[in-house]
DNA sequence: CATGGGATTGACT
DNA sequence: GTCAATCCCATGC
């Protein structure tokens, strides 16, 4: 994946890095659902402005922007458009593919469908930290590979952001369809057609 | 420098 | 369905 696949409009960028790989300390996992933000809309941190927080944003394309959530949770994101625009890419669920043992230990539990359905829990199982904050994705250590064997053509599901109080008529929340690790609530139609 | 709130999760009623 | 945990940062005095 090279640095133009992030200097596109957050949105397709959204759509497109669902099915895609993201890596990070032995462990890894096949994106299934994002959500689009972009300074135009109120709901993003980006909105308002640049400041220390969300410069990361504001930056260049593909890099990573960690952010601490509600005291506790890390959540991942990666910086899209040219640098000066404020848009970004929330990655919150995955399918577990490799290191899922080391998963489960970060985690404290088994259930595989536990491990990353959600933006806390999958920077928990994958160690991603605010250390890992503005880091460039084609260097690493986190990284993210095209979409593998078997999810070229992944059926997305739209609907709205989760979580938010505000823009919430946008549908830039996306997942894959039929997958079940993706994050609850689910969207209408998730499970339609490929459950 | 003090304060308020959040792109969440897990436990509990 | 409700609710607390807990920390970073933005804002305001």
């Amino acid at each position: 994946m090279g640095p133009e696949f992030y200097d596109r409009p957050v949105v397709l960028v959204a759509q497109d890095l669902v099915g895609c790989v993201l890596a990070h300390a032995g462990t890894s996992g096949v994106i299934v659902e994002t959500e689009a933000y972009h300074q135009s809309e109120p709901a993003a941190h980006s909105f308002g402005g640049r400041t220390e927080r969300n410069r990361i944003i504001f930056g260049p394309p593909g890099r990573t922007y960690v952010y601490r959530s509600y005291g506790i949770h890390a959540l991942f994101n990666v910086s899209a458009m040219r640098d000066g625009i404020g848009a970004g890419v929330l990655v919150r669920a995955l399918e577990p593919v490799d290191g899922v043992d080391l998963m489960r230990a970060r985690r404290g539990l088994q259930r595989e469908l536990d491990l990353c359905s959600g933006p806390g829990k999958l920077t928990q199982a994958l160690d991603i930290e605010l250390k890992d904050n503005n880091q460039d994705l084609l260097a690493g250590p986190v990284t993210i590979a095209p979409r593998p064997p078997g999810w070229e053509q992944v059926e997305l599901v739209s609907g709205p952001r989760i979580g938010i109080t505000r823009a919430m008529d946008l549908p830039w929340r996306f997942c894959a369809r039929g997958n079940r690790n993706v994050s609850k609530p689910w969207p209408p139609g998730l499970l339609d057609g490929a459950g």
